[in-house]
DNA sequence: GTAAAACGTAAGGCAATCCTAACATTTTGT
DNA sequence: ACAAAATGTTAGGATTGCCTTACGTTTTAC
């Protein structure tokens, strides 16, 4: 289970493909484009190496397919978009959106320790509701 | 004071030489390129980039000095930097160099907003210190 | 089933950073 | 002041990731 590590871009490919694969049963490049704001040539070389690295099967023209290596990249970068996005919106109180793109971006970045730490934050907030609810009316 | 923009390399540079230079009134190539871990031709690339760009003022074999511009940027990334670390640190309860370092990633990728908010959470969190300490009892 | 539209790939470029090695300049120590 | 050490610059390369344009392949709609 070594090797996991991958660029920031290579992981926004990967977990589209994960997020669409989970979704659709089914990605195809110009999904990945889309979703990415990215040339379609831009996939195209993402997912050459995406395969060379063995995180998905592809050949040319052919569908999509997820490795287990490449399955436990997306889960890991899933579960750290989702616990950075449910922080950013439930406590911080931004916007969807924002949360998003926000999460998108420090998911990239953080350290273990960091999310292990959020996590324990999140599930305290989640049963003291009284203190998201008393920092919201704080800034109120 | 538009244009203030600049990508996330960059920040670093001019973080680390206002930073010195606030602290010693002076800052060398070397010094930079100790304390970003990069080697002198990359320092070298980049105070020449800086320099074109506005942000500091600097000649070959010049002694460093930051600009207005450079100021501000300097100040806004510090503002962030010193926001994110203190939230890591005193909340969260990552050690001091953990927060550190995983401030100086996620600063260059925040928005105004996620920073708003988290002002506000964080001086909401100084005014009630049972937030912290509960929480901290909860993990252990 | 075939032409048009949609999609995918290849080639060639560009920009941002980083590196090492070699050379230039400045600083230090005696 | 002058040699040695430290520091700074340049040249030449590598990588990553994006782009456009042109062309190949597949799908869609009659």
């Amino acid at each position: 289970m070594t090797d996991l590590k991958i660029t920031s871009g290579l992981e926004d490919y990967i977990e589209v493909i994960s997020n669409r694969l989970s979704k659709y049963n089914n990605v195809r490049a110009i999904d990945i484009s889309r979703d990415l704001g990215v040339s379609r040539a831009s996939v195209s070389e993402a997912l050459r190496r995406l395969n060379e690295l063995g995180y998905i099967n592809y050949g040319r023209y052919s569908s999509i397919t997820i490795t287990p290596k490449g399955e436990e990249a997306a889960k890991s970068v899933i579960f750290r978009h989702n616990l950075l996005t449910k922080f950013l919106s439930e406590v911080l109180g931004l916007d969807n959106d924002e949360a998003t793109d926000n999460a998108c971006k420090i998911e990239h970045v953080v350290s273990e320790n960091l999310l292990k730490q959020l996590d324990f934050f999140l599930k305290y907030a989640e049963s003291n509701p009284k203190l998201v609810s008393d920092f919201k009316k704080s800034i109120k």
